[in-house]
DNA sequence: AATGAATGAGCCTTCATTCAT
DNA sequence: CATGAATGAAGGCTCATTCAT
């Protein structure tokens, strides 16, 4: 049944997939859709915590844990913007959780468990920055930094205003982690906390 | 008219919005609407337009003309972010534009007009790039990296995940221009183009 | 549902019978029609089908087999006409189909079974004209120019233009018939093929 | 204006053809129709009338005065079958007034006058029917005929049904009046009235 | 667990017509 | 005479959701 959500969402985008066509692709009438799913919202709920731990499965297969920070702290951050990159429906339904969805449709308890889960795909990052001797304040603002901007350069490839700037995102993405780390590892100038 | 498109948008977002309700809150009837407007997305697109011309003019009106092209570059950057940081709805509609917008209701023409209204605004940056000795190609590329930055960062604050991380947008924002400033001044060091 | 479609279109007329016409008929609300139709054309689609069946079976129904060859053809045209004449909504679907019906509503196939299905109702004349000794060739044309000469009295009749005329539309195919039958049993004149 | 009716008539047919775009095309705004005519419907009303002096022009101007009655029919006859033959529009207009017109469109005079200009256009094949020997209930009887003839063929032409039988609407049309001259010439067999 | 017909509210849009200016 | 904004009614259609079976 969510396989069925999924495919009509991949092929319909998120405005595209009714309850119908869901329950069509399934084998199975509208109404029945509502023996698993409370609501419409519901479903996507449920795309989304399932996205989440694909989205898990790819930072935890990331990186050879002998790697060094630097490189660990690479390899999980392309980790996590590959896999949305790669995977424009999860990007959407992403968006879809930050922007649209009605919070009848996520119960608190499930809206926890989504953050949890995002948290869990950016620690490693965070980590890895702790490894390489930021405190955990720091790494924390570092980690949001990052993922700000992926988030924004994968809003930006996929809405196709990139092409715009005639740029390519993994690029641009894997250059702001060199200058990152650079800047880490490099004496900290004067004035800067 | 206009005022009244703008304030259903800013009472039942972007999809709720419709021509009942917009013609409702102006007081008239829907079908007055299209004494004005093509179609529904004709509204969107002029709402747009008249946001980007806002936004410009906050960016035309940040730094002193005097300015050292390192401050300019934080007034330019900092205007435009702080713009759509101060402005939700604004964001709202920039993000219709990236991701919804449908290609019948914005003629090729305006569609155009938009992304240029979209460069304008950004374009102080770029020329406060170039003269802080940058190439054009290198200019337009951090061009792109800070906007992906702001843009990342103000949708993680516009959708509450940005409290997630316990930070603040525009801080981070500032960071993010302080450190580029930094390496853009500081001499090169091996192995980056 | 077809019934209801059929009571609205009788008294509303073809432009008059709306979705929300039919439905309030039917006793239902407007989407329930989407349950049973795919949109207001394939109503007409289904209506005219059914049409076309009936007056297969009047014509069917039409004529001793025994009958000879002219008596036949009179039999079997005038079970068409007449079905037409006492029916006048079947006519205005007839012409509905010859005139309006948008392609959307029709499938190819469909279209193509709807016309087939008014042939056939014709054939039947035409194979007692070539029992007659024309050829085919003859036949079809003859056929054809029956056709037309009742469409046009049914036409006129319908309209109250025949009236006009201060004619009897019945009486006046029955003449087309018997002169036909005349002019084929005939020696042809010199200089006719 | 009328003349910007007849032309938005003839490009978008009588369906596509809204007071907002006659205006249009009469450079005026859809208000100013309504100081030149009542409604819509007197609108095709004046398109009709107009027509039909047209048909009037062509039917008068057929014919040599000297030619004999047959020859004289023929050239009545086909003078107004080929007037609607030849100008699709005109056919559509005669239909619509046939079909669709609300009565209050058609004022009871104009009513009367417009079937009185039909009459006129067709009496030219009447007199020459007279002048070929018939009474004068004959001629009228003939007369009916020919024309539901000619209705026939032509709105089986105007609807592409026609090319269904592989046949040519202006040919079996001629053809007819070939069979009728020469049936009414012939020595008129036993039993026909 | 599943059906599937039905609802009800809503959507965007069109259009003949009116009327104060 | 003409404007043009506005009306009001209607149009076809979609969709999440419900519920008796």
């Amino acid at each position: 049944m969510l396989d069925a959500a999924r495919t009509v969402f991949e092929k319909l985008g998120i405005e595209g997939a009714s309850i119908r066509e869901i329950a069509r692709q399934a084998g199975y009438t509208p109404g029945a859709i509502y023996s698993y799913f409370e609501n419409k919202e519901a479903i996507y709920g449920a795309l989304l915590a399932e996205s989440l731990e694909r989205l898990n499965a790819a930072v935890d297969a990331a990186g050879d844990p002998e790697l060094e920070p630097a490189d660990m702290l690479d390899a999980k951050a392309s980790a996590w913007f590959s896999f949305f990159a790669t995977n424009p429906r999860d990007l959407d339904l992403g968006f879809y959780l930050v922007q649209g969805m009605q919070p009848r449709g996520l119960t608190a308890e499930l809206n926890y468990k989504l953050n949890d889960r995002l948290h869990d795909a950016l620690r490693p990052c965070e980590t890895a920055l702790q490894a390489m001797g930021l405190s955990a304040d720091d790494a924390l603002r570092e980690n949001t930094s990052l993922f700000a901007h992926g988030v924004g350069l994968l809003l930006m490839q996929h809405t196709g205003r990139i092409r715009m700037f005639n740029q390519d995102a993994t690029l641009l993405f894997e250059a702001y982690i060199i200058d990152l780390v650079e800047r880490l590892l490099a004496p900290s100038p004067p004035g800067r906390g």
